[in-house]
DNA sequence: AGTGAAACGGAACTGACTTTCCACTTCCAA
DNA sequence: TTGGAAGTGGAAAGTCAGTTCCGTTTCACT
């Protein structure tokens, strides 16, 4: 309840106008080294390329979750977005089709994104965001386009958020774009078809599925 | 052209008897450790587990590389052998599925193995051995499964190992066999159809393949 | 302009791992 | 049985990334 300048968000009290420069571009660079080397990317880089110094950032943002907070928060909720949006097409499974080419879209160029995406339950207290509304969202989806008789009835959403996760690891120097081929095979499998055998064991329960991503990428919690 | 007890393998010169003991207690040992976690796991942890010195385990196998060469050569043998086997079969397509689940059910329960598949090239000077051999039996059975109609004709023996690599990390304590969903998915959606639109994308080489694979454990080479 | 609080940079510290080294033990051949 | 080469265990040294600390600089307010 004090100024206004240089106010970035939770707290009271102002920044002064070089520390509020700082936490800017300490912002800027480490979009950059998440989304190149993930989450745990080291700070010392982070400074390096920002032209500042360890300290700096360390004293900006002394809990890293802060920082992952600061910036994947909307990236987070960009998908969900995405979700709600492919929601509304009448047709479920184009609606899928779209809800995955654009989260792929969006994770494969971006690691720390990705591991945020693999996380988005009780992160710290952080980013207990994603999956939480992603779920449900899917969900009706896969239901609707079952219903509909365009996807085949023995897969469940959490089929679709492995290979989601999965997929977006596919990806190479030459061929950046090379997980639509395989999103592509995947959406042929998930099709209804009359001849199929259903698919042996159980879908994973979201737990499940959360131990997995988190695998997938060493991160733990 | 020595003796007889305890020559191992190579070398001419036989090791004393409480030496060779100990390489085999770190041959088993380390078969385990590798199997939890991965070929990087730390010599401490090995010797640990044995019993016995680090030193031990440093003088017995100075170079990593040697290690992994002697445990792993004859495992991805067995691999090899399962594809040719699989080749056997008069159905290609039966053929592939069989190996496949073979070749997963083996990866899946060892991280060693499922990380010496994805390098199995140029990895030091060592273990030059599994894809060059894999590589021509899985086109050659894709071709005949392709052939007699089984399968859909724009994939390649490259994205089954792509998906191999992917499959082989989707396992969790509560469903261990979790993969065995994932893979047949996989294959009802490499079956041919007449109303399938084409994939998009070249499949990937060999070495954006083994580019693809190694990004997907750390491991660098 | 002057002053004190805030912020800065980067050297120093920390702790986890990896590797080497060496005083002591074990084996084997004479 | 004994001499000495081979082998052993684990402490010490070396690495390396992550974090803290503090002398110096910058800012904002008077």
């Amino acid at each position: 309840m004090i100024s206004e300048i240089g106010a970035t968000d939770e707290a009271a009290r102002p920044l002064r106008a070089d520390a509020a420069r700082n936490r800017a571009l300490i912002l800027e660079t480490a979009a950059e080294v998440f989304a190149e080397h993930g989450l745990d990317a080291g700070y010392d880089e982070i400074a390096r390329r920002a032209g500042i110094g360890v300290g700096t950032v360390y004293r900006r943002f002394p809990e890293r979750s802060e920082l992952v907070r600061a910036l994947f928060e909307t990236r987070v909720e960009e998908i969900v977005a995405i979700a709600e949006e492919a929601e509304s097409n009448e047709d479920a499974w184009a609606g899928l089709a779209y809800f995955l080419e654009k989260a792929l879209e969006r994770q494969v160029v971006d690691r720390g994104l990705k591991e945020v995406m693999a996380s988005t339950i009780q992160d710290g207290e952080h980013l207990s965001i994603g999956r939480e509304r992603l779920g449900p969202i899917i969900e009706g989806m896969v239901a609707r386009a079952q219903a509909a008789g365009a996807m085949r009835s023995d897969v469940e959403s959490t089929d679709l958020g492995v290979q989601l996760m999965l997929m977006s690891s596919i990806s190479t120097p030459a061929q950046p774009d090379l997980w639509r081929r395989y999103l592509a095979l995947f959406l042929d499998g998930l099709r209804a078809r009359p001849d199929l055998s259903p698919l042996p064991l159980l879908a994973p329960a979201d737990e499940a599925m959360h131990a997995l991503m988190c695998n997938l990428r060493g991160r733990e919690i």
